[in-house]
DNA sequence: ACGATATTGCGATTTAAATATCAATGTACG
DNA sequence: CGTACATTGATATTTAAATCGCAATATCGT
């Protein structure tokens, strides 16, 4: 049977709150002002239970660490920034991609990830990447 | 002194002419059609000279191997094909995709990833998954 | 054709992410 | 409240991709 355990609670907390894709040692980190025994392989745990649960979902950027947001989202996409190594979320789509698959090809879905520098660190926040 | 030798003859051959990209292993195995004794690590030697060269592209997609093709081509896209395992190039874009990056966000480039079976596999074809 | 040396083949090694181990702990049900 | 056992923390281990080490080989300028 599952139990509601302080580390568990945490973990979907901060998903729940940061409303990016987080990698586990974002979701670490994070978690650890909460629970600061927090180990990383608690994280990797519910990781894989949330997901099994459909919770979670599993983004990945091409040569990043799996980024994990909440499933159940409508369609969207991502924006990873080179500076501060954040995975952001990019609202809508565009219907018109689709042409783009010659015909004979069946498209189940498709993912598109814009890379650049965000909106934040534009502004001149020198803050670390993290 | 860079040599021009069977093994790197070989694997630019299969990238020339395989019109696709191709992960290591596949460019292993493509290539001992020309020289059976070819060895993995001549492979990402290889692969890694040629992408300093500026010769290949490496192309990734979420959860697979890298691929490499051919550098130099135009702006395009890719499918990938979970029935054989390929990856294949879809070719143009459809400028209306740059209109959903937020105002503040400096965009580079993008990159758009289709996922779905591909014309071959859906014309029947058995092959088994590369 | 010769010789310097770039390159290869192959096995051992590295690397980083994810998982397993296991005693200790904390949760929740009766 | 007490106990069964799910869960945790810390570390060891696994895993697969990529790299290293080195003797053997092959290339190319002379």
């Amino acid at each position: 049977m599952k139990r509601d355990t302080r580390q568990r609670r945490a973990i979907r907390q901060v998903l729940l709150t940061v409303g990016r894709p987080l990698s586990p040692l974002e979701i670490l980190v994070t978690a650890q002002q909460e629970v600061p025994k927090l180990g990383l392989a608690t994280v990797y745990r519910n990781l894989r239970i949330l997901l099994e649960e459909g919770w979670l979902r599993e983004v990945r950027i091409p040569g990043e660490a799996p980024r994990y947001e909440l499933a159940g989202k409508g369609h969207h996409h991502h924006f990873f920034c080179f500076r501060c190594g954040k995975v952001l979320e990019i609202d809508g789509c565009r219907p018109e991609v689709n042409t783009l698959v010659p015909s004979g090809f069946t498209q189940e879905f498709h993912e598109l990830t814009f890379y650049g520098i965000c909106a934040e660190c534009n502004a001149g926040d020198t803050s670390a990447r993290s």
